[in-house]
DNA sequence: TTCCAGGTCGCAC
DNA sequence: GTGCGACATGGA
């Protein structure tokens, strides 16, 4: 177990933000599977509980949850008369980009096309339940909201789902997706593209890497950029923030205000958009 | 039931 | 390069 507490740093809020679809929310207790890993956390006044060790938070989940970076300059380019972003900036404040794995975020966001979030989860959970390895971890005793019997299962291998039948495939609700997922699997597997190496590219190098494989476009290619490969730059545009864009910029987003660090200000739209729109039933 | 979901592909022009 | 229909399935 291990104490932390940091400023800009909400899980609610991360956990519901679109970027990760295995950090399941419990009132105030959260379980998070990333890769290989599981992390059970317990709000605590101003801070959190984690269930690692701080040897274990200090070499993998401080830079998970991007905790070297200050998030405090990130609104100082939002004009005053921005009022939709000062409110989305405010309303999204504890959000920050997770340094995810490359490989998940690549199956996961090609799953992602045309299915709602709800939906995304239900499949990966389905995927790593059939092909991931049972997490060999107990729910510890400061959580008291999640089942002592759950099982958690690791982010199946590129190696699995390289070797996976398209009919196993099917019976995880990807649907037409199937056959990206698999030859995306064998590319990635077989060695054609190396994804750590990757990250030697700089971004437009990087996307254009990423749009080569299957059942991979301009926005998830930003995705995983953002996402897998922090490249805070990256800009993701989907049906949300094009929504947005529309209403609050009359079709035009004034990106170059935000050089550098776009995909911060793209999230806290996204979180706002999507979490004022679940509340009121009508766009902000 | 009907509609929509963190889009992409293939194929016209 | 741009436009457009097809695409599987689950959740609301």
């Amino acid at each position: 177990m291990f104490r932390i507490e940091y400023p800009h740093l909400d899980m609610k809020k991360i956990a519901d933000s679109g970027q990760i679809f295995r950090f399941n929310v419990y009132n105030d207790e959260y379980s998070l599977v990333a890769g290989d890993k599981l992390l059970f956390i317990k709000e605590d006044k101003n801070g959190y509980i984690l269930s690692c060790s701080e040897f274990e938070f200090e070499n993998f989940w401080m830079d998970y949850f991007d905790l070297r970076l200050d998030y405090s300059d990130f609104e100082k380019n939002i004009p005053a008369d921005d009022l939709f972003l000062i409110n989305a900036a405010e309303y999204s404040y504890g959000i920050r980009i997770l340094n995810q794995d490359k490989w998940e975020m690549l199956i996961s966001f090609i799953i992602s096309q045309r299915k709602s979030i709800p939906a995304i989860k239900s499949s990966i959970e389905k995927l790593a339940k059939r092909y991931g390895k049972k997490i060999d971890m107990k729910v510890p005793d400061f959580i008291k909201n999640i089942d002592k019997n759950s099982e958690f299962f690791a982010f199946p291998t590129p190696k699995v789902l390289a070797n996976a039948s398209t009919d196993e495939l099917n019976a995880c609700s990807l649907g037409y997706r199937s056959p990206y997922i698999e030859a995306t699997a064998k590319t990635v597997y077989r060695g054609d593209i190396d994804l750590e190496a990757l990250s030697r590219l700089d971004d437009n190098e990087l996307l254009a890497a990423l749009m080569s494989l299957k059942g991979v476009g301009i926005k998830v290619a930003n995705c995983v950029a953002l996402f897998g490969y922090h490249r805070i730059a990256a800009f993701p545009i989907d049906v949300w923030i094009k929504r947005m864009i529309d209403e609050h910029y009359d079709g035009e987003f004034p990106l170059k205000l935000y050089d550098g660090y776009a995909g911060v200000i793209q999230q806290y739209i996204f979180y706002y958009g999507r979490e004022s729109t679940k509340h009121s039933g009508k766009q902000p």
